[in-house]
DNA sequence: TAAAAAATAAGCTAATTGACGAACTCAAAT
DNA sequence: ATTTGAGTTCGTCAATTAGCTTATTTTTTA
């Protein structure tokens, strides 16, 4: 939506939601001829607020009707290695995050410790290798995030998939690893990456982030 | 952007790409105050126009900063930015495909231009960016293959996209490129890449592409 | 602690949006 | 040949945005 023809790209989905004007000037509680007019481009960059009326009326007619369109679109191939995966409103630094989690630094220089991060992953290291890749799906809106791996063995794997993998966390966080390979923590200072344990477990860890914003 | 604070996602981004308002706001030509206002809500629902130009303005310094932000984000999600991909039932020359779409060489040597591809890829270079998908999908059944960039400004970020990624094409086609910065051709020999630029335009190159096989 | 930099706030103007409704085109159906 | 319905155009107008300038407050840094 957010193109140089925001209009035609609307008309696309009214189309797609198979919605005459009249029908959807009806659902958006407005008279046809201002869905015309932003669909003909009279207005040439309608405010977010709109855009968001708009796409929130179509989805949901979509529910109330069974939601075909939407779940046929939706990645709807929820990753089971993802425990949880969260957005922080603000930048929350890797220091306070290491308080919040009871964290013990395993690599990481000084300098690193103080950047931002915006969001969390939270992946269950078994699943995510043994089922399809999750590693694509690891990364929410920004990367500058902190990764938590579950069920960490001896730490080889995750990093090893960190460094495999061109999208690269701030901070890589074991949850309960029984021991940690020497190799870790090289891998952590290759990448630069933060590297840290903890022996919270999932859910008290889930609950005190909830928290951070 | 499309949420109900657009406000605070905006500062966001620009915290990650570590602009002050002042320096952000120098980079759109608007005076820092501006920049506030949209962070603080005072425009609650700023046009998507200024949301495109935001936007892109941050693109546009990471790029001319060696697009260190916007790369590390590739990876993950959708494609909305591949505007085709295909694959050719048998192996073209680099040389046959330059003739198909008019292409004028930029970098690479006569050896490279008789090496068989085998499929394509054309990725909106701005979308790429701005829809956070980016490079991840941008390789079909074979990385022997061209890859198109539409949107191209000075070709400095789409090679240095293509430098940082594990897989490499094996042509780089810009399509009406702005101007071409040195540092692109520079790059394309580093990866021992063919890197052409052409001046048809997307819907063009698709239709002579069709008959490719 | 003082000075400098960054961020907010407030008030103002011009341009644009968001909305309406009436008149209009164009195809298809009667 | 006329009706119907979907879509378009356009004049109008209040509300909002996009931008400026000039303080003022908050946060960093020296």
């Amino acid at each position: 939506m957010v193109s140089e023809k925001p209009g035609e790209t609307l008309r696309k989905w009214r189309e797609i939601f198979h919605l005459s004007q009249k029908e959807f000037a009806n659902l958006l509680e407005v008279k046809p001829s201002v869905v015309c007019d932003f669909e003909k481009g009279r207005r040439a960059s309608p405010g977010i607020g709109t855009v968001r009326k708009f796409v929130e009326t179509m989805v949901d007619y979509d529910s109330a009707h069974g939601g075909k369109i939407v779940n046929s679109m939706a990645g709807s191939h929820t990753n089971e290695a993802i425990v949880d995966i969260k957005e922080f409103t603000s930048g929350v630094t890797i220091e306070k995050m290491l308080e919040t989690i009871e964290g013990e630094i395993l690599a990481g220089s000084e300098e690193l410790i103080g950047r931002p991060i915006y969001g969390y992953t939270m992946v269950d290291s078994l699943k995510a290798i043994t089922t399809f890749n999750a590693f694509g799906e690891m990364y929410g809106w920004s990367n500058e995030r902190a990764v938590f791996f579950s069920g960490v063995q001896y730490g080889r794997s995750p990093m090893i998939a960190v460094r495999a993998h061109p999208v690269k966390p701030r901070m890589v966080v074991y949850i309960k690893p029984k021991t940690v390979d020497q190799l870790a923590p090289k891998l952590a200072d290759m990448e630069r990456v933060v590297l840290v344990k903890t022996e919270l477990d999932e859910k008290t860890i889930i609950g005190k982030l909830r928290y951070l914003k």
